[in-house]
DNA sequence: TTGGGTAGGTAAAACGTTTTACTTTAATAT
DNA sequence: ATATTAAAGTAAAACGTTTTACCTACCCAA
């Protein structure tokens, strides 16, 4: 069953396809359609159902109502919960959403845009890892819209929105320090991107400015694509050979490692022990003892996202680069 | 910057487009092109970075590389788990997804059905609700390749792949009878699918053969769209109100609501209050005790979905529906 | 010498829109 | 009476591909 073409429904109405398609574009009026035409034309869409196919539209217009997402893994809840919002809002404005995962491996995010690219979305949101630089530089080259988010790559010049990861951090260790910690370790990740740079230095200036020595033996950092059993490993090693008595987790998944950790050497968290992951969790507040952690805000993050995406997108010109720096929340939990 | 297109290929190669979209598309050998013309053809292409227009292709061949993913909500773990496993294997073919959230309103699936129709692409992966089946049969008669998963409709005669939900849920209700419970309560959802349908039914076909009696007052069905805080409110009440030993809990966003009633009235899991949550979740492992699940098998899950598409889409007839019903997993902890 | 075959290619239609530039008719102004 | 303008609409080009049907030149067999 071929579905119903513009010509169909120009034939059966009785008047020419540029007059439908006007119709169907709302420029029935300033095109100056009689009333009567319009009518007829429209209800004949409506009892037959057409709807405009829209690759031809695209092909014709050059542009696809589509936003491409680029993240790292949608089956992260930051990513997913982030990727819905963004999704719902869009899809208020009439855009779609594609999305893709890079899984952090610069070919596949290169594969990606050129993919976008090639299906002419009508703007780009992504969350970069270094390596990708050019292939940005070269989207923006072009005119199309693009944001950064959650992680900013220095050397482009172009819109960013993202929490303010470095506070954050700082701001987690002042707590322990006010608790009186004094042995304090940073699980981290080697993936070498922008925000996880910024919560190590967080790290790194609090202790500094509370005068306690940073110590590199204190900071494990954990392999981006490696198994969690060996995560695991790494962890209860540096648990059990080091004295310490607070930990910073710099990502939520690193945390959920690092619990199980605890709960297999059955080390309690309590006064002697203190935790903070980065980036909130389900896990977190049922767990008993309540696990602090550093919430970002992910409604604030895709709303801008959104609203400099679409504020982009409904002017022609290339407008102001913005930096929405978003402050995240420490939530104290027990 | 326009982009290039074949006829600049064309023209930097002096050669036809019939040419060039030869060698494109690996037609050369078959249209006996000489090895010269092609070696120069790809030499160009090469060096120009020219990506063909996937819009103009679509529009002339009728299909797109793109499959609809229609989900209830990307942010629940267990729809996010299993598209980031569809996208992978998906990807691996050279399809793309392109997905949307439904959030359980029919209206909403209903346009993003036409929305995916309009823009042609090749396949259908769906979980369902009731109130679509129309809108599926109308993609089934125009011959366009459509998978239900999760959930199934009766009415609709396709392929489906799914979890056992009915058995998972009796044998779950059959280890609480085992451990000796007798008063055992389900929390469940009011959306009217299959799915949630069979747990109940297992729930209930449990207790009867074990000659337990069927108490309406000890299933709690939530509301899907209300705050959390009413859905904690409400299992509050059941908890404090009945003689309970034993809960199974429907979905895992309600076990965790679940579960936070338990901390908040300090009630505790043991020897005399037993809980299965259905669908893992992190949350569950790192609980003290540790939460029992009901575990959905998501990798073949997914595994089965994309085979069954795939299939599907590299031959042009129709081929025979399945139904594929995978074992869920009861995993035990404590 | 003719006919057929094949190697190596190309012109042009088609996919379904949007949009520009144009036509026709009627009304109005001078 | 004639020029101008407005109203109502349309023909055809263009977007960038794929694909069908064709062309030309050459070779070889009968």
């Amino acid at each position: 069953m071929k579905s119903l073409s513009i010509k169909d429904i120009a034939v059966k109405a009785n008047v020419s396809i540029t007059t439908v398609s006007f119709i169907i574009n709302g420029k029935a009026k300033e095109k100056s359609i009689s009333e009567a035409v319009i009518e007829k034309v429209e209800k004949i869409i409506e009892e037959s159902g057409y709807k405009p196919n829209q690759i031809a539209r695209s092909l014709r217009t050059g542009n696809s109502n589509i936003i491409g997402l680029i993240i790292e893994d949608i089956s992260n809840s930051f990513f997913s919960r982030i990727a819905r919002l963004i999704e719902d809002k869009a899809y208020k404005k009439g855009y779609k959403i594609i999305y893709s995962s890079t899984e952090n491996s610069v070919d596949k995010a290169k594969e990606l845009i050129n993919m976008f690219k090639s299906r002419k979305v009508d703007a780009y949101i992504i969350s970069p890892i270094k390596g990708i630089e050019e292939d940005i530089q070269m989207l923006l080259d072009d005119g199309n819209p693009v944001i950064l988010f959650d992680r900013n790559l220095p050397d482009i010049n172009t819109s960013y929105v993202g929490a303010d990861h470095f506070n954050a951090s700082y701001q987690s260790i002042q707590s322990f320090i006010d608790q009186g910690k004094k042995n304090i370790a940073l699980v981290t990740t080697d993936i070498n991107v922008e925000q996880i740079i910024e919560r190590y230095d967080g790290y790194k200036k609090a202790l500094e400015d509370n005068g306690i020595k940073y110590d590199d033996s204190l900071v494990l950092k954990i392999h981006f694509n490696q198994e969690e059993s060996e995560t695991i490993e790494q962890i209860k090693t540096l648990f059990e050979h080091k004295k310490i008595d607070a930990v910073l987790f710099a990502t939520n998944y690193l945390a959920i490692s690092g619990l199980k950790v605890l709960k297999k050497i059955n080390k309690k968290i309590g006064d002697d022990f203190a935790v903070i992951a980065y980036d909130d969790h389900e896990a977190f507040e049922l767990h008993t003892p309540g696990i602090s952690t550093v919430q970002q805000p992910l409604e604030e993050i895709a709303e801008n996202v959104i609203k400099l995406i679409l504020k982009q997108l409904s002017t022609k010109t290339k407008l102001e680069n913005q930096q929405v720096i978003i402050p995240a929340k420490l939530i104290i939990r027990d």
